[in-house]
RNA sequence: GGGGCGGUAGUUAAGUUGGUUAUAACGCCGGCCUGUCACGCCGGAGGCCGCGGGUUCGAGUCCCGUCCGCCCCGCCA
């Protein structure tokens, strides 16, 4: 029988000994942090996923037997991340107590040590600060999460799941599973693919989201449904997205938009409670957030997911432009002469001219050299370049091809429409509207961030919370010349919307939404299409056909033909959400295992090669790329 | 698929117009030290400069290719 663990039992973890516990006797477990070996006698910090206690093995400690004299001979070997176990005796530290550790108002005076285990170097320290590239810090994951701010993070998603669970459990939500290994469906994001042994040259898909199996539970009558589910994107992967995440999924029964809103604004006031003990009541006393119709949020912000933390509004110029036939800018002439010789629609602008205002007292903060270089910013977009201009006095435009030949009717009205005063500068885009759009967008959080605008989130409370609301059902794809659901084709339309999707499908808005923090998407749904005469009407105007609406969805169909209650639903994105709580630059940082951008694992080399044999066995040969 | 930045000791980085022995800090190893907590002092080891090719008398440095990582566009809820 083994003197530790079997006789001698954890008494304490080590954040738990406080002044008060002085003269207890103690039994800690953990990691060695770091030894300093005075010679006479030897110091440990151990660490446990709660803190650190020092640990002192002196061998003229009084009042002991031999023991300690040997724990000591013992104790001048240890080295870092070695895990021991020590019995002894809490002592006040008197006047060399340590304020930077929570328990630095006592010590530990070792009677008794074990060694579990020894540890190599290892590749990297174990401390808070970061200094250590991020493929390494994959490669030994287990080392890295033994650092402070990942167990702290971890510690969150774990309170946010249990926040999540006691939530909807009250308000009468059931918890169920949906299946991962499922029907692959083309369309939307790629998804990985699971070859079937049993079923030689067929493939499961990994689910995208529980999107279909959600509804159904509707239909089977489940009325008010949530789950915490893994889902699997093989997509592009970048700062906020991986290609497996977790969803906080959610749908529920006889409600409209509103009331999802409600019941999803309700969770985000008790996981901030709950988590960071912060009362959102403060910041919004209503309970509810803000909401944002979706042409607002791009004309404004360049994008549907807009950080609310700071202004810097995008302006649309064009229509100005066009009134002033080009304003006798020769950069800006082409898009005005398009739109006068009729080739564009006036409801679909294909080009369009935005300006964004910087205030004088930002403007002057930028440099030459800066402003140069936000030119290479916005070509890596695509852009062709970002022409700018500084207002003078008499509100002209300065230091910019655009003013010497630009109207002063037009320059004044410009300047009027986007807010311009003595020392501002203006930036300009103009051509491909989503280009346009991605560059501005992007344009501005890069400066806000450049110049120090965007305040400092976390625990100060800077969380700006916007539904981005009513988005077009339709976009219009160039390349196929046709109309695709801008998410799902399941979405339901505005009512009064209805007539317009024969007659023009790009003016129908439907029941959409996503909720936003600070500039991130951190969750979105929508009301379902739950008639089917409104749902062939949608088929109708996407250019698929009867059979093949029955392919791709045929078991949704057939269920929604059985009785479908009106349903709607949302999902929050688990792991952006744990990444704002806790301030984390990265999702890599929240999640524990994560893949690298070109989603490998620098720890286990997944994805790997199979042999031949297995290959054989899934009825698979390789086609080497070339 | 495209653009940008990076890869030098275990780790993080410096390395000049190409030049002779590739630096520093931390870590590691050995020794000393009874109040440290970024302990201190003395000594030491440690290098495929991502990989391959080219230019050159000479390449960490210049050129071409390639691999890997990060950020972004496209893509993606």
């Amino acid at each position: 029988m083994a003197r530790f663990i079997d006789e001698l039992k954890r008494t304490h973890r080590c954040n738990d000994l406080r002044a008060a516990d002085e003269g207890k006797e103690t039994v800690l477990f953990g990691w060695v942090a770091s030894y300093r070996d005075h010679g006479g006698c030897v110091f440990v910090d151990l660490r446990d996923r709660d803190g650190i206690t020092q640990i002192v093995f002196d061998p003229n400690l009084s009042g002991h037997a031999a023991q300690p004299k040997e724990s000591y001979e013992r104790a001048r070997a240890l080295r870092s991340e070695w895990v021991i176990g020590v019995r002894g005796k809490v002592v006040s530290r008197g006047a060399n107590k340590n304020p930077r550790l929570d328990t630095g108002e006592i010590e530990v005076h070792a009677i008794e040590l074990v060694i579990f285990n020894k540890s190599d170097t290892p590749p990297f320290e174990i401390t808070d600060a970061v200094d250590t590239g991020e493929e390494k810090r994959l490669q030994y994951r287990y080392l890295d999460l033994r650092r402070a701010p990942l167990q702290k993070t971890l510690r969150i998603r774990h309170k946010i799941n249990q926040a999540v669970r006691s939530y909807f459990d009250a308000q009468g939500f059931l918890e169920l599973e949906t299946p991962f290994m499922v029907k692959y469906t083309p369309g939307g994001a790629r998804n990985f693919l699971v070859p079937s042994r049993m079923s030689a040259g067929k493939f499961y898909a990994l689910a995208e989201s529980p999107q279909l199996f959600k509804q159904l539970y509707m239909v089977a009558g489940f009325d008010r449904y949530f789950q915490i589910v893994k889902c699997f994107r093989d997509e592009a992967l970048r700062l906020d997205r991986q290609p497996e995440f977790t969803q906080i999924d959610v749908e529920m029964s006889f409600i409209n938009q509103d009331d999802v809103f409600k019941v999803m604004e309700g969770l985000i006031f008790k996981i901030w409670k709950e988590v960071l003990g912060i009362d959102l009541k403060q910041k919004y006393p209503s309970g509810r957030f803000l909401q944002m119709p979706f042409e607002e949020s791009m004309a404004k912000y360049g994008n549907d997911k807009p950080d609310m933390r700071f202004e810097m509004l995008h302006t649309d110029i064009t229509k100005i432009v066009v009134k002033h036939g080009g304003a006798n800018v020769a950069l800006f002439s082409p898009i005005a002469d398009k739109f006068k010789s009729g080739e564009y629609r006036a409801d679909l602008p294909a080009e369009i001219i935005k300006a964004m205002r910087v205030p004088a007292q930002f403007a002057s903060k930028l440099s030459r050299a800066e402003l140069d270089k936000l030119e290479d910013f916005v070509k890596g977009m695509g852009s062709k370049g970002l022409a700018r201009a500084k207002i003078d006095e008499a509100g002209q435009w300065a230091q910019s091809p655009l003013g010497k030949t630009v109207a002063p009717e037009a320059r004044e009205e410009i300047n009027h429409a986007v807010g311009a005063k003595t020392g501002d500068l203006v930036f300009f885009q103009f051509g491909k509207e989503s280009t346009v759009q991605t560059v501005m967008a992007n344009l501005r959080v890069h400066l806000a961030k450049k110049l120090g605008l965007i305040p400092e989130s976390g625990h100060g409370g800077n969380f700006e919370f916007l539904w981005v609301t009513n988005p077009p059902l339709f976009e219009y794809d160039d390349e196929a010349k046709a109309w695709v659901a801008a998410h799902h084709a399941f979405t339901r339309p505005h009512d009064e919307c209805i007539d317009w999707l024969e007659k023009d499908p790009g003016k129908v808005l439907c029941y959409r939404y996503d909720l936003v923090l600070n500039g991130f998407e951190i969750g979105g749904g929508s009301i379902r299409l739950h008639d089917p005469n409104i749902q062939a009407k949608v088929f109708r105007a996407l250019g698929i056909s009867d059979e093949q609406a029955r392919e791709k969805f045929g078991f949704l169909l057939d269920a929604l033909r059985f009785g479908a209650p009106p349903h709607g639903g949302i999902a929050l994105g688990m792991d952006r959400l744990s990444m704002l709580l806790s301030g984390a630059q990265s999702l890599r940082d929240v999640i524990p295992f994560p893949k690298t951008q070109r989603g490998t694992d620098p720890m286990t080399d997944a994805p790997s090669r199979l042999d031949a044999e297995q290959l054989r066995e899934l009825h698979i040969r390789i086609v080497e790329p070339q």
